[in-house]
DNA sequence: CAGTTTTATTGAGAATTAGCTATATAGCTA
DNA sequence: TAGCTATATAGCTAATTCTCAATAAAACTG
């Protein structure tokens, strides 16, 4: 029960949900995810702990960057088979588009651009 | 994006996966539910509430007796989607089997008693 | 209609959570 | 090593959430 709860728990903020949904895309480091969501760093950070502690993020480090991936083989199953149905969900979602289109243009040059 | 939040944050709660979990096998009335949980009759109310503002859940009077059912044919399709996943996910869970054993065996009549 | 049963609503308290600022850690570079 | 950049952790506040007790509403029964 608890591995689901921690999923259903995860995607049920705005915020993470965004930030799966960009990562459906590409890998993101955490400052490009703050850039893109316009919240304060340690806000993106607690989020990525959270959808890690799912199962549903993993990362890997380049230098001083942490570059984070959706979990596409996940030890959790339920993170697994709702990380397949957010590739194709709200993909319609006026907020999301706007999300993604934001999150097409940033790089880890421009993060700390104002 | 609204319609989705309300299905995961109505299934981030065991009280609720509980619930969903029982209709899955039959209908059940307030009273039924809440003998089975062990929580105070508004609580269940106000989780039944929950589900059904998600779209997970229905119901029709009887009475006195107001019946809920699994919403299989919900308007909102992520709750239509979750709902089959329900339907097999969480059966190996030791509370889930607990709950659905006290599940059988209680009915109307047995409701208030000690 | 008065009383009973079933369910819903209201309101309060404890716990959880999302956001922030300040600070610590990790890794790079000069 | 000193200083810079990227990220994580700690601690605080406001808002949300789960639970309960008390009460209201709805529907039956005698």
């Amino acid at each position: 029960m608890k591995g689901f709860i921690r999923v259903m728990k995860a995607l049920s903020d705005p915020s993470r949900v965004k930030i799966i949904k960009m990562l459906s895309r590409k890998e993101m480091c955490v400052c490009e995810i703050t850039a893109v969501l316009k919240l304060a760093q340690p806000t993106i950070s607690k989020h990525l702990k959270i959808l890690e502690d799912a199962g549903l993020v993993d990362f890997s480090k380049d230098g001083s960057w942490v570059n984070y991936r959706l979990d596409l083989q996940s030890a959790n199953q339920y993170a697994e088979v709702m990380l397949e149905h957010m590739q194709n969900w709200l993909e319609d979602d006026k907020e999301i588009r706007e999300i993604l289109a934001r999150a097409k243009e940033v790089n880890r040059a421009s993060c700390n651009a104002p």
